[in-house]
DNA sequence: TTGTAGGCGTTATCAG
DNA sequence: CTGATAACGCCTACAA
């Protein structure tokens, strides 16, 4: 059941057809309600890979991120297909994994796609050594490229993020005025947002100034399971490393953290004061409940879906837009 | 760059070109050669529409959920975005909410795209009453319909799942063997699975038999936040219904239990029992972490997978799949 | 307001 | 082994 079966049921020419589809030219009403008749007698759909070929594009846009799984990915994730979907687009999904390589693989298979373009969710995509972006730009040469929660400096890719460090600047020196000195950080990822969030906490440190502390040891990277980041922490305390507070890049750090406060005995926030990053359900799952900051998820996604829209219409873009984030209390702090 | 510009270049016609690409027919090496140094040279990549015109297909799946934010459903997302790539095939991800209408509505709009297969993830989309699963059975004469976790009698659907009753009557049966009287439980979907797992708590707890308990009162149907369903709990108990043990149908539900525990100063397992369901990250961040039933996520997403390819291949396919569940026994429990 | 015809870039079927 | 050529189904000037 095709274009031309309609036509001749209806007596009109295919062109009259996809004019009525497409609601664009003037149709007699009539015609108009004569084809429509046919249409839904024969429950013709149109054909979108003839459409696509056509017009260049099935209003698709890829998504991309290493792991839809994590539930911060989860949720930008669903705000994303949301709002594309309410523009008429659909999102096509694409886990990469962590390993620079596949990503690019990845990057490469979206755009044989065709997909009108591609988002880049997490700002682990922006890596530090910049030659790994390369591929990124490339491709923006045919597609914008939207990076949420994190920017890129190049042509046709627009960034929407949080301003990471000052949230954690100011969460650290809400943990100091509080009466925190020992204060540890803990990260899993060396990205663009990761690398401003530990910018603003060691900013707050000021660990050249004064400070009696050793910086290598309260900056801490470690990527593991839940158990694992509890167990790398009594593990640190065992090394005669103390902490009397603990910033974290990622809620499920700070679970960990929480879980190696449960297990030496520390009571929260009393004597150890825990803040998380992303205000995820996981904050709310534990007891006392996280004390997390808010990278206001949803404005970001919706934001950065407004611009691409913007973008698709030619309109004048901003490269990067910059949301500033919430510090939302609760019981793992006492400020 | 098409596939005529990479044939004059090459000095051969599109036919080859085109055999070289897809490496079916018998071509020399040396024109193999040549032709694949062209399109290297050139950075050919051939038109996806096109493509998918000609076969009618763009090796694309639809997938279908009512919320891919949910920890649940994000992971089964991610397993089945995994299994299908390595299967060369996209998904498109769409996500309806929980109103009947909007999934028929975007199950059409995901047919119209032509995708070469449905999978609806969550048992949520197998309605209790059967004549708003027409749809469903509509959209399988069109395409293969995989249901991740629930399952529907018809023709070209194929569910696989878990055996929820089973599950259910065997963890309630397990807290009646360690001195558990009044249990509640407490759902939050009238799904497929959802009625299963009411059921098989039925059965354990023969309500009909003996029993000094209301069943009323102890199946507790409850949609809301955390925080609200530790409220409704609470109310519970103000209304004079007492109870030692609490099975979810689902690990938040079973963490508003955890919650209301700890404001009711009831301790956990002593006091009250309580299993989740899913084994999700949730149960792993609370204290005591969840006895949770593990419905067996990725092997049944991997089973789904399977079963869609061997479809495509024409194969013989079970039209229903049941594994069975492990309950995953951690601190919320005393057996 | 409507119809005709060409083009979109492949794949596949035939001849050679 | 290779080359013409006809689909595939739609959109869109251009003509009428």
């Amino acid at each position: 059941m095709n274009i031309y079966d309609i036509s001749k049921k209806a007596g009109v020419s295919i062109a009259t057809v996809s004019r009525v589809l497409n609601g664009n030219s003037y149709v007699s009403e009539k015609t108009r309600k004569k084809v429509l008749a046919v249409i839904e007698e024969c429950g013709y759909t149109p054909n979108a890979f003839a459409r696509g070929l056509g017009l260049n594009s099935m209003k698709t846009v890829g998504i991309l991120c290493a792991d839809s799984s994590d539930p911060f990915i989860a949720k930008a994730i669903y705000y994303l297909e949301q709002e594309l979907r309410q523009n008429g687009y659909d999102a096509l999904l694409c886990c990469t994994g962590f390993d620079y390589l596949e990503k690019e693989k990845y990057m490469n298979l979206l755009l044989s796609k065709r997909t009108d373009a591609v988002i880049l969710v997490g700002s682990n995509f922006v890596e530090d050594k910049d030659n790994k972006n390369q591929y990124i730009r490339d491709a923006a040469r045919s597609v914008p490229i939207i990076i949420v929660n994190g920017a890129l400096n190049g042509e046709n890719i627009y960034g929407t993020l949080c301003d990471d460090y000052h949230a954690v600047y100011e969460a650290t020196k809400a943990l100091q005025a509080s009466g925190h000195e020992r204060i540890l950080y803990l990260y899993n990822s060396h990205s663009y947002s990761g690398s401003n969030k530990l910018s603003g906490y060691l900013a707050a440190m000021e660990f050249d100034q004064h400070s009696n502390l050793n910086k290598e040891d309260y900056v801490q990277y470690f990527y593991g399971s839940i158990q694992e980041i509890k167990d790398h922490l009594t593990s640190l305390k065992q090394k005669g490393i103390s902490f009397d507070a603990v910033i974290t890049s990622d809620d499920s750090l700070a679970i960990g953290a929480l879980k190696y406060a449960k297990e030496n005995g520390l009571t929260v926030p009393e004597q150890l004061s825990i803040i998380g990053y992303n205000n995820s359900i996981l904050s709310q799952c534990c007891e006392p409940e996280l004390t997390s900051i808010d990278n206001k998820l949803e404005a970001v996604c919706s934001n950065s879906i407004r611009a691409l829209m913007d973008v698709f219409r030619g309109q004048q873009v901003p490269l990067r837009t910059v949301f500033s984030a919430e510090i939302i209390k609760r019981g793992t702090t006492r400020f």
